[in-house]
DNA sequence: CATTTCACCTGGTGGC
DNA sequence: TGCCACCAGGTGAAAT
């Protein structure tokens, strides 16, 4: 489900609303794929804390988590842990009221002092939750956990095209290698790659500078405004709030497998690349 | 090392 | 209606 823009979506919601609430309650399901920390440690750990703010790095979100004791509610003091969630596929993360149906396939509830709770859904199971305690001794920036890839919305044009030098590998490949660039998924790639009139399967190494330049704001752009959009719901998509976002109606090639091309009309042909379902228009991408 | 393929899961859709 | 093939927002391990 979730890429840059969904899980920026659902983090500054979970953020908006949950920010200083404490965490008086932990439950977890019995499917142990979800669980990068185990289910005990997890539920001892996220106990009693307060969640400081959540934010967004590549595909993660990060709940700041401030100590148990003594009860430090400022959203500027030190955390001294971390609750990362990723959603995978289907993974969803909402903020709900307890008396509200538990849906199939919820495998977290985490019950808040104000009554209310945050729940982690996840139906195919490729999504993660981890926790991980904090190194107080260490400044937060070095101990603080980060996505391994550049942020697409922030990097330069230096080391933008610096990524892809000397790659043979497809640039849509490239574009979704998380090591390189934290976030962008099959949408957002696709997408850009039209914007930037770039064919999927070329060399990510023998792209010209002015293309690769054209593909970093096409990518920046389609990104942002995907965000203003409350993100793509495909098909069940929804943010802490339970609300879809907007950005599908805006999507020139992903899943539009012979539909017109919305600038030239050619049908939009679909490849596989990289295991994934690949769109583009023949006409406008070379 | 770089790159490609596949397994991990459930659910929805469309053809027969 | 049922059955089956195929497809879906991701990623990490194994193979090449």
């Amino acid at each position: 489900m979730p890429e840059l823009p969904e899980v920026e979506t659902i983090a500054r919601g979970v953020d908006e609303r949950l920010r200083l609430d404490r965490i008086v309650d932990a439950w977890f399901s019995s499917h142990p794929q979800p669980f990068k920390t185990p289910r005990a440690r997890q539920a001892k750990g996220l106990t009693g804390r307060v969640i400081l703010g959540v934010h967004r790095t590549g595909k993660h979100i990060v709940c700041e988590l401030g100590a148990v004791s003594p009860p430090n509610v400022s959203a500027t003091a030190q955390p001294s842990a971390q609750w990362i969630v990723h959603l995978g596929m289907t993974g969803r993360l909402l903020v709900t009221t307890p008396d509200q149906p538990v849906a199939p396939h919820t495998h977290a509830r985490l019950s808040l002092s104000s009554g209310r709770e945050l729940r982690f859904v996840d139906p195919r199971r490729f999504g993660r939750l981890e926790f991980r305690e904090l190194d107080f001794r260490e400044p937060i920036k070095t101990s603080a956990f980060r996505a391994p890839g550049s942020e697409p919305l922030t990097i330069t044009a230096d080391a933008f095209a610096a990524l892809f030098r000397g790659r043979k590998l497809a640039i849509k490949a490239a574009l979704l290698n998380q090591t390189l660039l934290a976030g962008v998924g099959n949408i957002y790639a696709d997408e850009s790659l039209f914007h930037s009139g770039i064919r999927p399967r070329r060399a990510a190494g023998r792209l010209t500078r002015a293309e690769i330049e054209r593909l970093r704001l096409a990518l920046r752009k389609v990104l942002e405004h995907a965000i203003i959009l409350g993100g793509s719901s495909v098909s069940d998509y929804v943010d802490a709030n339970g609300v879809r976002g907007f950005f599908q109606l805006e999507h020139c090639v992903y899943l539009r497998t012979g539909q017109p091309c919305r600038s030239c009309g050619t049908p939009i042909r679909r490849i596989l690349l990289a295991g994934r379902g690949t769109h583009f228009c023949p006409r406008c991408q070379r």
